[in-house]
DNA sequence: GCCAACGTTGGC
DNA sequence: GCCAACGTTGGC
């Protein structure tokens, strides 16, 4: 299955992702963010997405190494994480802007629902964004 | 920095 | 279980 991971980069970027190898994605306070990943398996792919920085992107492409485990950033039993590692870069980010402005990704949940920070991402929006961000 | 959208909390 | 208040996210 394929996902989408939102990280603020001035926090944590795709750089730290790529610098730190595999890691624990900690920090997701929100059930139905939690909820897609307790549905990840191990070898999921998912988009690196910068947020809340001046060109909004997905930037690029982890893989999942660990099922869902208690987040170790909290004390509260509520709350998971999984984890991941930097797979590759896209060849170019493919930006907020185009992803709303292309019809085939419009259903996606960062058009529909900006503020989910762990989102599943169809086969086909995978194609389709792996393809604007020039991976093969 | 502003503000809209949305999720969570907590009183009732 | 409802809903108002509040806090956070995230684009612009």
């Amino acid at each position: 299955m394929f996902w989408l991971f939102k990280s603020e980069p001035h926090a944590f970027s795709w750089d730290d992702q790529v610098a730190q190898g595999a890691g624990p994605w900690t920090g997701v306070r929100n059930y139905a963010a939690r909820n897609n990943m307790r549905a990840m398996g191990v070898g999921d792919r998912g988009f690196f997405y910068h947020s809340s920085t001046k060109v909004p992107a997905v930037v690029g492409i982890v893989e999942v190494v660990a099922a869902a485990r208690p987040d170790p950033s909290t004390e509260d039993p509520r709350w998971d994480c999984v984890e991941v590692r930097a797979l590759r870069p896209l060849g170019a980010p493919v930006t907020l802007a185009v992803i709303r402005a292309d019809p085939r990704l419009a259903a996606m949940a960062l058009v529909t629902n900006s503020r989910l920070s762990v989102q599943p991402v169809t086969e086909a929006e995978w194609g389709v964004i792996c393809a604007l961000g020039g991976v093969g």
